[in-house]
DNA sequence: CAATAACTGAACCAAATGGTTCAGTATATA
DNA sequence: TATATACTGAACCATTTGGTTCAGTTATTG
């Protein structure tokens, strides 16, 4: 059943709702990059994309390691599994909503042939 | 094909990156509510309670309605099929990536059935 | 060994977030 | 009509966020 307030999900929303962060998942589904590589393409300094592969490696959904000077990343071992459960939940719901509606809407169609009038 | 940097999405992923908000939505699949039975729920100011509701509603996930002195709460019209869309292609890019890995380990295996050694 | 490259941490900054209180306004009720 | 209810907007506040610069540290390369 749907839970009350679930905290856990709190932190790959929170790494999704940034368009940055869901860019560098991108480019990562496509194998590793440095810190140095994300910044370019992402026209950022180091500084500022090391933050948000932080973020992302928080929520587990990035994991980097360091050899010599430069630290590596690649996707890490967190799924989104519960997330997109949570949505999928959400989606049936709301559809199951629009179909009731929608059989609100026929009924009243199929009243409405019975006896034509009283529209506006 | 996987997009560079879609904005679209930010909206609807921070609407959900709060639990209280994701608690709402929760509550609103059950029926209507208004922001007073929603502040009260989740143990909130009238005012804090509002301006959730106004960022699910940014969002277009929940629509709210005022009749008399009272707002009615409900979910809105906007889906989360993007959210899902993307969430699904990144599930399966993920997935793939770890059966391909499971391929490379079960080649070491298959190679280390035959020359049994060099283990630690 | 000198210079350069790649990162990192601290400090700072402006803006956004998640809350509050307080002072209304509008509506319902006694 | 007086009072209570339900909301709303403005102002405030602390914390987080998304960035920066600057001053290191640690490798690599010439």
């Amino acid at each position: 059943m749907v839970q009350y307030i679930d905290t856990s999900l709190d932190a790959k929303f929170a790494a999704l709702s940034d368009a940055t962060r869901r860019g560098v998942l991108e480019r990562l589904f496509q194998g590793e990059a440095s810190i140095s590589d994300l910044a370019e393409r992402f026209h950022m300094t180091l500084t500022g994309m090391k933050k948000h592969v932080s973020v992302l490696e928080q929520a587990g959904l990035v994991a980097s390691e360091k050899v010599g000077r430069v630290r590596t990343c690649r996707l890490g071992p967190g799924t989104l599994e519960a997330e997109m459960e949570w949505m999928a939940q959400y989606h049936a719901l709301w559809t199951a909503r629009f179909k009731a509606l929608d059989r609100v809407i026929a009924d009243l169609k199929s009243k409405e042939q019975g006896n034509e009038q009283e529209n506006d």
